[in-house]
DNA sequence: TCGCCATGTCCAC
DNA sequence: TGGACCTGGCGAT
């Protein structure tokens, strides 16, 4: 279940498995055969993403697709074997000598042309695992709405790839009151929810898992100083942040001995499929309604905001 | 086996 | 703002 960094984990897997090579596609379901048809046989050349939108590029046409709530796209080695025979609702599945990737109950799949592709992306906010994101661009969207910064965060022309965990978890960690509006925050504490993001979201790609809790984070960061992650191999050798700090020498490095990258790519895509990075599931907030918070001891809350649940700690994050 | 819920979005009223 | 839609997992029955 898919917030941003779940499809940037997901562009990377697809790159490394299916980029460069003609791919055979599929629509077992038939939803989705006459389009499959058109790129069957060709090049995949390219697959990114943005917020949450997967673009997968074609020499001639852009596959767009978007998980919605409960889509899966999950990338399996073949290692020697045939595919499992397809079976039920599956809109797509891509295929080489090498990897499958079957597609089911996405909210979009589709295939556009160049406009329509600029067309999406101008519809979204930055995205903060974009290292050319501007987040100034975001708070002018932010600073004059008379909206809970609850429902900013969610709204994705605002900020692009946060959904409701990072909303929740991003807002306790900063002991933000989630009905602040727009026009009450203070610019310093958008800074910090942003500066947060940008550190938080590529450890969710490299980990395939939301990291939150502070012990985890700093775990997680000494993996990614230590090399111990091939996941960022492709995702992160071209991020700003990861540049600009220690651990990019040595992403750099394992990045060059591409043999050993595709041993552990390997690994790590027949291992992390389930978004379950290795670390248990743990935050500060989110689906803890009724239980202590785990700073304060008063008990978090939930209430429905715009049709999702939020969680919130009442005393840490009375502030607004 | 059933019903509910879910890290999402869109549309009709 | 409520419901519809896409599918799988899990707890209750």
């Amino acid at each position: 279940m898919p917030e941003g960094h779940t499809i940037h984990a997901l562009a990377g897997r697809l790159g490394r498995a299916f980029g460069g090579r003609p791919v055979e596609a599929s629509s077992p379901q038939g939803r989705f055969a006459d389009e499959a048809g058109r790129i069957d046989g060709e090049v995949l050349e390219r697959a990114r993403a943005v917020g949450k939108h997967l673009f997968v590029e074609f020499p001639d046409e852009t596959l767009h697709i978007h998980l919605g709530l409960i889509g899966s796209f999950p990338v399996k080695p073949l290692a020697g074997s045939a595919p499992v025979p397809a079976k039920g609702a599956l809109r797509l599945r891509l295929l080489n000598e090498d990897f499958v990737a079957d597609l089911r109950g996405p909210i979009a799949c589709e295939l556009l042309d160049d406009p329509q592709v600029a067309a999406i992306e101008a519809a979204l906010g930055p995205d903060p695992l974009d290292p050319a994101a501007d987040r100034d661009r975001a708070w002018e969207r932010i600073r004059l709405r008379r909206k809970t910064i609850a429902e900013l965060l969610m709204d994705q022309s605002v900020l692009a790839g946060v959904g409701n965990v990072y909303r929740c978890e991003v807002l306790h960690r900063h002991r933000t009151n989630p009905f602040t509006l727009g026009t009450q925050l203070k610019h310093s504490t958008w800074e910090l929810i942003w500066a947060d993001l940008v550190d938080l979201l590529p450890l969710g790609v490299a980990f395939s898992q939301i990291l939150t809790m502070d012990d985890q984070v700093e775990e997680a960061e000494r993996l990614v100083a230590a090399g111990a992650v091939p996941e960022l191999t492709s995702t992160w050798t071209d991020s700003a942040r990861w540049l600009g700090r220690g651990p990019a020498g040595v992403v750099a490095e394992v990045a060059a001995d591409s043999g050993a990258v595709e041993d552990a790519v390997r690994d790590a895509d027949l291992e992390d499929e389930g978004g379950d990075g290795g670390m248990d599931r743990r935050f500060w907030v989110y689906r803890r309604a009724g239980e202590p918070c785990r700073v304060c001891g008063s008990r978090i809350r939930t209430q429905v905001v715009a049709g999702r649940n939020l969680f919130w700690c009442g005393r840490c994050q009375r502030r607004r």
